[in-house]
DNA sequence: GCAAAAGTGTTGTCCTTACACCCATGC
DNA sequence: GCATGGGTGTAAGGACAACACTTTTGC
């Protein structure tokens, strides 16, 4: 070992006396029910919308909660909340991430449950719900006033996660049509970001980056001139994904 | 309520049966030991440190670990974190932030243990270390070839999150003197990004943010010309501190 | 006086922003 | 032909990167 210490190795030191059986250990520590819950971020009819479904508890009748599970044993809390979204939904093969771990001890009725919040983003049009079971729906992100739990805070958390990392992840395109417009790719970023974008400067910006392979077709039923359609070029990305730069605060 | 809700409501409603006990429902969950571990970070001749001690099961005997315990009953987690420093160090005062949870169900060789993550960051100098059980020291960072549990893995996460954090916050000012040189400032930079620095633009970025207060003081017993001493502008920066901005990936 | 680091400005490039007009289509 | 949004260029200002010499101090 060529670990380095900075302090001195002479005083202090106590013998450490050994625990042989990790097990018992782990056995005498509290133990907490742990849940996922899957915060789906889809985008529709140029409002973002988040998948939510009825609760199930008396005590918030008529509220509504993000889809959520315990964590089976020995199930690693990532499998557990694909397993949650594929159960819930059928749906598969989406982004998932890890946010954050809510812990409040009082954010369950049932006593202490520690939960572990992923967001999601997919493609409403290209998911379509097999099932409905507690009324799962989308709701428009900006018009959810209360929720069951502590959800509501959890929302907040995820929708400020999803905003700083649109801006340096093209996460959004997980959540258009394989072809999109860029003025839908545009209305997408202004409903995420809760703003107004120069159009020309967008898409400046945006064929600058060079990864947006122009199809040669355009939309159609449009009352108007119809926009070229695009799709994201995955592969490039990934290739030239670049790291931030800059120091900024 | 004014949710709206864009599938259609009619079909697929099957009558939920209500929860009345919560308590029992959660009774049901599976139960997993939860433990926070505190990876602190510090600054001491120009190296990036991490505070470890020494694994205490038999097992990892020699492996060196982060800083942690099992959350008590009914503790936040936040709460959890911040005790266990206080009790290991006798520290308080310093910021601390959640940054992920671990769930490998075979990372803990007693069993399933879940550990949430949390970074701190603490000026060397200023908090001399009260107790040192378990050979409780500070680490080069970049000399850590392998650790206890997971916790290699913890680490290299932790690492990363601090690198971006820092080009965003003014992390680093907690890890210096309150009464700091250029030098020093860009020294933690470069360390912490693992990188070179422009001495000259480094300089101008710094005075153009305009949150360093300059003391008037100067270093002292420097073997050349003694640099400036500048403090932070802990209050202005809270005040003006701006959103990320821009598209970029 | 020499070594070592502090301190300082300018220039070119690139990115960002602001802004206005013509074009293609459906009706 | 008119309403609607698609598509385009330019100029100014600001941020960033590259770069070299003089100053101050300890020894």
């Amino acid at each position: 070992m060529t670990i380095e210490t900075t302090a001195q190795t002479e005083q202090g030191v106590t013998e450490i006396t050994l625990i042989k059986d990790a097990e018992k250990l782990v056995a005498s520590y509290p133990r907490v029910p742990i849940t996922v819950d899957c915060v789906i971020f889809g985008f529709e009819e140029n409002e973002l919308k988040v998948l939510l479904i009825r609760s199930d508890l008396e005590i918030f009748k008529g509220e509504w909660s993000f889809l959520g599970d315990f964590a089976d044993n020995n199930e690693e809390l990532d499998d557990a909340a694909y397993r949650v979204l594929r159960e819930r939904t059928g749906m598969d093969d989406v982004y998932l991430e890890q946010v954050k771990t809510f812990s409040n001890p009082r954010r369950h009725p049932g006593g202490r449950v520690l939960t572990v919040a992923y967001c999601s983003l997919l493609n409403i049009q290209h998911h379509h719900l097999k099932k409905m079971d507690n009324e799962l729906h989308w709701h428009n992100v900006n018009a959810i006033k209360t929720m069951a739990f502590d959800h509501k805070e959890i929302l907040t958390e995820c929708y400020k996660w999803l905003q700083k990392r649109i801006l340096e992840h093209p996460l959004g395109f997980n959540l258009l049509p394989e072809k999109f417009s860029l003025r839908e790719l545009q209305n997408l970023y202004e409903a995420i970001l809760d703003t107004k974008l120069d159009r020309r400067n967008f898409r400046k910006k945006f064929f600058a980056m060079d990864f947006l392979i122009d199809t040669g077709e355009f939309e159609d039923d449009v009352p108007h001139r119809p926009g070229k359609l695009y799709q994201f070029n995955f592969d490039k990305y990934e290739k030239t994904k670049r790291k931030l730069t800059g120091i900024d605060f």
